[in-house]
DNA sequence: TGGGTTCACCTACAGTGTATGAGTAATCAA
DNA sequence: TTGATTACTCATACACTGTAGGTGAACCCA
């Protein structure tokens, strides 16, 4: 009998936190880390469609089912990768005396590390972000809204809206970006002037629309800081 | 040499948009209707994964290849289908006397139409929203958030931060729900129990979260309303 | 030295999207 | 009514996917 995969199991969701990567004993050609670390790469190449198993594992110089040793399938990779994007985001070591800088320095590092890897924003809004890097920037938003003095339902409801937000932002962002950047356009400019009568308003917004991205989140960023603010209690 | 399939053509996001349904002369078989229904049905039963064209057309009778008259690819397909879902959405069909009201509705609705068929908001946060019925729905909020006073890129960043809410919302929620829910809360736990020391204050809140969907859902939507409240003038 | 573990490899399978061309039935022009 | 054209379905085929199962070599500890 051989030995049988005991550790990578089967593909539930979120189980990739419930398990160690594979103790090194002395240093094999393949290890979690790495793999991991070139799957981000062929992502930021070729997108969550491109990647596959075999490309992957050729970029490591391997074979596609050695990596079955180290995750469990490709879902769990994902999960890895997305949360390694996490860990892109620098922080401040410390608090800052307002707490509006704390959380709008993490929505910045958020948006940034999301926007570096288009693949990442449309993964990020698709699944629970329950790893550990992803754990450790909540912490950082948690605390600063609780120290804005939001507590219980209100603490988490205010740190998901703030996070959603940015998720969200990033993945049309990414969405509209993504291919021919002509084409969405296109389709959009086309389908108003067909039928403006029906759209007037969205109709006369709509040019205005997609132009400075990061212009349009601060506005969107700034309309949820104020109401968290009329809420918080705090400066 | 035969028809070529002039009408469908490649696989340029958001192109679905350009093309008109092909024209049935006679009722045909197949519809691209008939499909998109069907491919919500699929959609519903097993999720985005779960949707390949050869299993949705043995759902309708009829070869795999046979889809592709009506429908350019697979891509254009969840493209339709989600629209399909934005169609579901009713709105009042006049304006209530307080843009805050419509605001409400809108969330409401878009929220539950997402919630009703699981796969459609992760797709949704992945893709331009240029479909007529996603449209449609957008010169609702615009018209509402222009009565509050919003205006040029106040206006579409206001409406934008109003979906991007209420989808990444329900993607996140659906995202938890999907499979056995108790896994990634029991990964989500065992990580915070045995790391306390760097989560404080996330690991004295989690446990409250991820209970009541609908009035965590409800708290982060009141404080993006009153942000916009405070921005838009009118009352 | 022997036994057990670690881990990369090979083979194989069932399934995927879709390009291409052939075939059929309905329509239109004459 | 005839012939040509179009509208549409089907059949074949290809390159590629994730991954289960088993094999064998290298290493560790006894």
């Amino acid at each position: 009998m051989t030995s049988k995969p005991t550790q990578a199991g089967p593909a539930v969701p979120g189980a990739v936190w419930l398990r160690e990567p594979r103790p090194a004993r002395h240093a094999p050609a393949l290890t979690r880390e790495r793999i991991v670390t070139a799957a981000v790469a062929v992502l930021d190449g070729s997108g969550e469609a491109g990647l596959s198993m075999r490309r992957l594992a050729e970029t490591l110089d391997v074979h596609a089912t050695s990596l079955y040793w180290h995750v469990a399938n490709r879902d769990e990779l994902l999960d890895l990768a997305l949360d390694a994007v996490f860990g892109e985001i620098d922080l401040p070591a410390a608090h800052a005396a307002a707490w509006r800088d704390d959380v709008a320095a993490f929505m910045g590092g958020l948006r940034a590390a999301l926007l570096a890897h288009p693949w990442s924003a449309a993964l990020a809004g698709s699944r629970p972000l329950i790893g550990p890097n992803a754990l450790a920037r909540s912490e950082f938003v948690y605390t600063a809204l609780a120290g804005a003095g939001f507590d219980g339902p209100d603490l988490s409801a205010a740190a998901a809206a703030v996070s959603h937000h940015v998720i969200a932002a990033a993945a049309t962002e990414t969405a509209w970006r993504h291919g021919d950047p002509a084409t969405a356009r296109r389709a959009l400019n086309d389908h108003l002037r067909r039928s403006a009568a029906h759209y007037p308003t969205l109709a006369a917004h709509a040019p205005s629309l997609r132009n400075d991205w990061e212009d349009h989140f601060d506005r969107a960023a700034a309309f949820l800081l104020d109401g968290l603010a009329a809420h918080g209690g705090h400066t």
